[in-house]
DNA sequence: TGTTAGCACTCCCATATTTTGAGTGCTGAT
DNA sequence: ATCAGCACTCAAAATATGGGAGTGCTAACA
């Protein structure tokens, strides 16, 4: 297959947009007037004919103008679109408002959300962070009944994780308090991934024998299995009223997206890995069944660590010059706030 | 306004059991036929006009068919549904599927709201128990930091609430560990709601001047700001493939209904003065604006006192008959199963 | 060889027109 | 009270019709 020309470039980039703000099939004819091409429609015809070939655009029958597919919405979104300046877009405001609201990090999340999702006029959706990113600040033991123990960790973001664990071998309240002590003072400051990974093995030599062995072991036990990352989603109505949602295929692959929480949650982190805003463009989303929904997310940071996802959900054809640098921003936004607060 | 004949009763009935059924308005001659009144066309159409009067009945256009009104189906169901026996359902299975569910509080009222909405093909809708009403196993004081207590409460359910505490006054560990041991031998056994109106007052009484007199305040205060009412929805992709949701107008008030969840708890709250099932037909939801939406709703109990509220979202024409039952039985379930766990 | 005018053809879409069928409301007789 | 009969209504489906915006192709031109 071969490259594609400067001019096809620009004609691809021209008409992904003017397909995103109208919403209509673009045809030869308008089009060259609006834009101002000076080719005549003829051959804009024959470029139109070149990127249908190269797989960028289709029509939905023989006499309609173009629409992008998904493979053109993905390369106008890699290398065409330029996004607006934050500073154009003026999200100062967003950041008052982020400020003024609660420090209870669930309500700032949620809060997230709901911007998120009002600014795009789409659906927002924040993955809270992965508890194994997050540095521990004390962690403690409390007995609840002769078989049961609570494992409380507070980290420094003020996040309070409880985990039973169930205990056979008698334990004192002595030893609890004195694991509790030693938890707290050697676990300090490390992260629940630091713990797992490194800090509990050497604590087993060290401990090896005593009395508080038998409760590392039952605590190592609990830590895997912590797993408190919530998904918020807000502003579903926003997308029913997008003309291109009320097609069938496209809502319900867009309701079932949402609701399968566990599984939109496994697609967020595949944003993990990267720094920048990644956007996920219809069947990339999930290649079984999602069609006409685009997802553009991005990672926030606590300490130097990537910890969770905060995103847009709406319809393929959306403003992504938009979107892109709004979630962007917000990511940002929550680094920093997440970073002072947890110091 | 005159009361309602036998057979204006009985007619209503068929209208309502008739329009549920197919969704379509319900004209006199097809409707007496496929009923077998033995009463021509135009009698019907003069009961028709007779139960339009009083109000039970509306039509769309003058050439078409009845509707019931919101009036209609309140009268139908206080009245004219006999519901469907448990036994004819068959909802043995449901129980078993629930029993082999998870004992974690959260999973079972996931699996619940899951179950609801999959049985009914509607929305399901589960509000957790109040806190208040729960019986303390333990609780318990720990330190986080020298400004900060974190009070932890744990059910007999097994749920553990904790509660972040700003504390002014300079508090020992020493004086958190017998005042933790205090309140759990006060405590124990009630709920939080006798805590709050009785057992607090006495022993402020009991330990004034203490030094835990101190953290009783702060604890009371804590107590107060307790809310961790959940609410669980499920199956919304099930609602938009109901045809009567297509119109726009009803579909909005149903996302601006789950959507404000908090606004939704308060509605669900309604039911907790009543044992048995409830229905809110349309407006009777919200006098603002929801169209169109029913909500059938009972409550469990924890002892003997209503905890939390489940129950189903549709269309109003939904088919009460099963619903109804459907959510009792649940409600029965849940109590049941809590009452089990809690012992 | 790339560009363009011209032309035949396609097909959607909005609009109007007609037909059909299920319904109501009323009236006068039983 | 009940009901047959009839005129009337209206929505929805089926059927035209014209227009507009589009494509694809070809042949000529720079």
């Amino acid at each position: 297959m071969r490259a594609v020309t400067e001019r096809e470039s620009e004609v691809l980039k021209s008409i992904v947009q003017e397909y995103i703000a109208t919403g209509r099939p673009v045809g030869s004819r308008s089009f060259v007037q609006k834009y101002s091409f000076s080719i005549s429609p003829a051959t804009m015809r024959n470029i139109m004919y070149d990127l249908e070939s190269l797989g960028f655009l289709t029509h939905p029958h023989t006499s309609a103008g173009r629409i992008p597919t998904d493979t053109g919405y993905r390369y106008f979104v890699d290398f065409l679109s330029d996004s607006y300046d934050i500073s154009d877009l003026d999200y100062g405001y967003i950041r008052d408002d982020f400020m003024r609201s609660e420090v209870h990090l669930d309500k700032m999340f949620m809060s997230i959300t709901k911007m998120l999702s009002s600014v795009s006029r789409l659906a927002g959706i924040v993955l809270t962070p992965n508890p194994d990113f997050t540095a521990v600040k004390q962690i403690e033991l409390v007995s609840i009944d002769p078989e049961t123990v609570l494992l409380i960790i507070v980290t420094r973001t003020g996040v309070v994780i409880n985990k039973k664990i169930a205990i056979s071998e008698r334990v004192t309240r002595d030893i609890l308090f004195s694991t509790s002590n030693i938890l707290s003072s050697e676990f300090a400051g490390f992260s629940i991934y630091d713990i797992k990974t490194d800090i509990l093995g050497k604590m087993r030599q060290k401990y090896s024998g005593s009395d508080e062995q038998i409760c590392l072991d039952v605590v190592e036990l609990a830590l895997n299995s912590i797993n408190e990352q919530d998904i918020f989603i807000e502003g579903i109505e926003n997308i029913l009223h997008i003309p291109d949602m009320i097609e069938k295929e496209v809502l319900t692959s867009f309701l079932r997206l949402i609701e399968e929480k566990k599984n939109l949650a496994e697609i967020m982190q595949r944003t993990m890995d990267s720094d920048s805003v990644q956007t996920f463009i219809g069947s990339e989303i999930d290649n079984s069944y999602v069609v006409g929904c685009s997802l553009v997310a991005c990672c926030y940071k606590i300490g130097n660590k990537n910890a969770g996802v905060l995103g847009v959900i709406g319809p393929t054809r959306m403003d992504y010059r938009k979107v892109v640098p709004l979630v962007d921003y917000t990511g940002r936004l929550v680094t920093n706030f997440l970073s002072s607060v947890s110091r």
